[in-house]
DNA sequence: CTTATATTTCAATAATTATTGAAATATACA
DNA sequence: TGTATATTTCAATAATTATTGAAATATAAG
């Protein structure tokens, strides 16, 4: 991930009502929340859910699709994941010890981060 | 760590010239950098370094010790491992698929997250 | 075809954050 | 003590981001 890519990332979910739509739609995979379900569960004005949420999805951390009158979003797994491999490997590159918390490999046998 | 404290942490990282600092200083440990190192290596007027500093100071992710004339910054490992913690525990909860990119485990054996 | 629901778009404003340059502070050194 | 270096602080401005409410779009349902 280019770090211009992470800056984006990291500003989209730097932000509360963003960080929490978030969270809700990491905790819910494939299932996704609709616009309106984050609505309700934020409780703030319709237009400012699609205001965050197209910053979300401008970053690549959901995306949306239409279910009828409805629209789905859902994480995207992909770039989370490059988004904490970016953190891990760009940003703590030759310093695993700030990088691997509450990892504790009681034996390496069989192991490997490539 | 709290969701407040993590919004500090992107935010502060959600930031082209703040995310060059804290990568330089990640990658230097100990050794750390003074402000006047990081204003050349950016390039940008002392007083913004100073803004962008005290930016990732307060959100914990460095630190800065003064050394006679030179204040000298540093990463601060446990926030940064915080950090990622709370990304890989509160926010991909469940779902770690989403959570730990490039971790190929070919044997599960002796390994644990705890 | 009309009405209701879900969501987005847009323009206006408010709020926050970043940049600039000058002045202040702190330390070192002659 | 006086001067130079390193850094911060502060006030002014510029730029970006967030909020609000109204209007537009899209689909569904009667």
């Amino acid at each position: 991930m280019e770090s211009a890519a992470a800056i984006k990332c990291f500003q989209a979910i730097g932000q509360s009502h963003r960080l929490s739509m978030f969270r809700e739609l990491a905790s819910r995979g494939e299932i996704g929340r609709t616009a309106g379900e984050l609505a309700d569960s934020l409780a703030i004005a319709p237009s400012q859910v699609s205001f965050h949420l197209k910053e979300l999805e401008h970053a690549g951390l959901i995306s949306g699709s239409r279910e009828g009158r409805f629209i789905r979003y859902r994480i995207e797994a992909d770039q989370v994941a490059h988004l904490l491999d970016f953190l891990l490997s760009d940003c703590c590159q030759g310093r695993p010890e700030l990088c691997r918390p509450g990892m504790h490999v009681k034996s390496v046998e069989g192991v490997s981060y490539d």
